[in-house]
Parts: structure tokens; C-alpha cells; sequence
DNA sequence: CGACAATACCTCGATGCCGATGTATTGCGT
DNA sequence: ACGCAATACATCGGCATCGAGGTATTGTCG
């Protein structure tokens, strides 16, 4: 997820160490902050599989800049990745959402229609967080209000996504 | 998240590991999975701490089984962790669904509110995932689909948990 | 009778992440 | 003159998690 978001935001232009931080930040650092002993390591991990170079510029504040670039085989790891993301990508919002942040970098329409076609059949399958046995919990049943909660927000995400994503779908020309 | 899980799953009644996972596995799996290799080692982390024993049992249908109990250590853990949830827990919708799923075992009330109070804080603050300089941007703005999509979904989500967090306040009396 | 799924538990090495800590510079407030 | 915040990068130990693999038993299907 850190790096498919190093990835994607150096995509779009070269950027320090330091102002990835800030931009990943902003991205997903209200719901998991980013520390920078997770991020210089991050960093020093694409570079080593030659997905980016660093070029030393001195410092416009203070001390030298590391300018990140992606290489070529920077750019299309970014595209294998968004285009065939983990199964964890799909399900799991957080991750999901890094993947929905970047997806506009697939050119082809019709790739970008099968990522989002992933999600919904996920979506789809029915799944609770609750059971009785093997019968899932509708967001009525739960006898503690935040049990129903936890099932009273899931729905409501889930329509909105649900909506989203066959709209989408349809500007796509899936 | 795990341990929490673990905790709150074993307040209700003991169970064994295998039985434990497919709870969890129930609870969270279809967002994140949990490994075996995650589990049992977690289970060993909670034992040496003291708050949970083992007991063998001859297994049910094949081979034999750790019944696993709380400890009154690990009662009053859990009232802990759930009473006093780290600022993750709060933030991270995974987390976060993990405490609403077991604070029903923290029997104040008002216990109960202040936690929930501090995702209401939580949400209040404002944030965006996308800016242009330091502008939150709004879910109609962005030029891509994918990140409209990510605004769009982030609202409603979070307008369902507003108005299910203030009924649910009410209810308890704050 | 043999293969296989399910039950039930476990170890090991690799990896990614985190908190703590360190280094150096610039600029602002007092 | 001094401290402090911000900029900018980095290392280190510790730990949670994961995938791969291992062990053993029981029940089911062909």
C-alpha cells in the first residue's frame, strides 16, 4: 500500500523524500499515519529494484534533497500493480482506496473497468460480520447497538459504493 | 486488532484456536484474513502474558484440542483495551469495527460513550484524502472518476456513522 | 481400500512496520 | 543570544504478520 502510493505519486512528477511524505500523508494519514522509519526504507526498497532514482539537489529550507524519479520500470510496476492489485487490495478499504487514488495512471478504460469489476463482485457475495451459527446478522438483529452499528454503517457504505461503481462502470463503457 | 479479537471472543465463553479462528475469520476474514501462523502465536503472546489458559481436551472429531479461558487478567485487559483504545483503533475503520464489535463488554455506560465520543471527534475533524495545495477538495472536484469515487464513498460512510454515533450517544445518556 | 477434506495444532524464515533516536541546517520569536 | 520548530534524511532493535511447510486424526466419497 506505501508503495503502490510512493509509486503513483511519483508518477505524476519527481518529488523529495520529504514531500512524498506530506502528500502520502494527506492521502491516508488521518486513518494510518505514516512513520518515516517506514517510508526512507520504502523508499531505499523501489530504488533498489530500479523503480526509481535519487538525484542530491541542495535544500531549498534546509538540509540536501533527495529528488526521487521513476524509471521506466517504475512506471509500468505502478501499471502491473493497479492493474492486477492483490486480493487484499480489493478487499480491504484502505487498501482499496490507495488502488482508487492512482487508478486514473491505467490509460486503458477497459483495465480500469476490470479493477473496478473486482470490487463489485466482491461487494456482491454476501457477507456479515455477524452470525448465528451459519446464518449472518442483518443490521436489525444484534441486541447491542453497536454490533447493529457496525452493520448500519457497512450497508451504507457498501450502497454508496455499490452505486458508484455501476455508474463508473457505465461512464467506462463496461 | 488481533488480540482484541481474541480477548473479546473468549469473554463470552472459551473456546479452542480452531473454533476461535473461524469466529474471527467470520468477524474480519472477508476484509483481511487471518493466517493460522498469526493466530497461534498470538494465542502463546496472550497465555505468557496471563491472561488466557489452556486446558487439553480430547478433540471433538480428530485431533485434540486447547480449550482456551480468560483469566481474570484478561477480563479486566479487555475492559482496558476497549475502555482505552489507542488512537488507532479509533482512526482505522478495521480497528475501529473490531472495539464496536466488543464494546458491549464494557459494562459503563458512560465508559461506552466516551469511546464512542472520540470517533465522533474523530470524524469531525476535517479532512479530505485529496488537496490542491493545502484546499481539502470537495467529492465533486476532482478531474478523475476514481478519486470522486473515494470522496463519494468516504461521505456517505461517514454520514451514516454520524447520525448512527449521535442516536446511539443519546441513547446512552450522554 | 485409498484419496481427500476437514479438524486441530505448530514451527520457521522473511518481511514490513514502528518508536526511539540521531544528525544537520535554516529561520522565527523573544 | 538562545531555544525551538520546521526541513530533510537516516539507522536500529523489536515485533506482528505472513507464506510455506509439517504432524496427526477422523470422516466421507468413490
Amino acid at each position: 500500500m506505501l508503495e503502490l502510493a510512493i509509486l503513483g505519486f511519483l508518477y505524476d512528477a519527481p518529488l523529495h523524500g520529504y514531500e512524498l511524505r506530506k502528500r502520502i500523508t494527506a492521502l491516508t494519514g488521518h486513518v494510518r499515519p505514516v512513520a518515516e522509519s517506514t517510508l526512507y526504507p520504502a523508499i531505499k526498497r523501489l530504488e533498489k529494484a530500479g523503480f526509481l532514482m535519487r538525484a542530491t539537489e541542495p535544500g531549498a529550507v534546509a538540509a540536501p534533497r533527495h529528488v526521487l524519479t521513476l524509471t521506466d520500470d517504475g512506471r509500468s510496476e505502478l501499471r502491473r500493480r493497479l492493474a492486477e492489485p492483490d486480493e487484499r487490495d480489493i478487499t480491504d478499504e484502505n487498501r482499496w482506496f490507495t488502488v482508487l487514488a492512482f487508478l486514473r495512471h491505467l490509460e486503458d478504460p477497459a483495465a480500469q473497468a476490470a479493477v473496478l469489476r473486482r470490487r463489485l463482485a466482491f461487494l456482491q457475495e454476501p457477507t456479515s460480520f455477524f452470525y448465528d451459527g451459519d446464518r449472518p446478522l442483518r443490521a436489525e438483529e444484534p441486541d447491542d447497538p453497536f454490533r447493529r452499528g457496525v452493520l448500519t454503517i457497512a450497508r451504507a457504505t457498501s450502497r454508496a459504493e455499490l452505486g458508484w461503481l455501476r455508474d463508473t462502470l457505465e461512464a467506462l463503457g463496461g
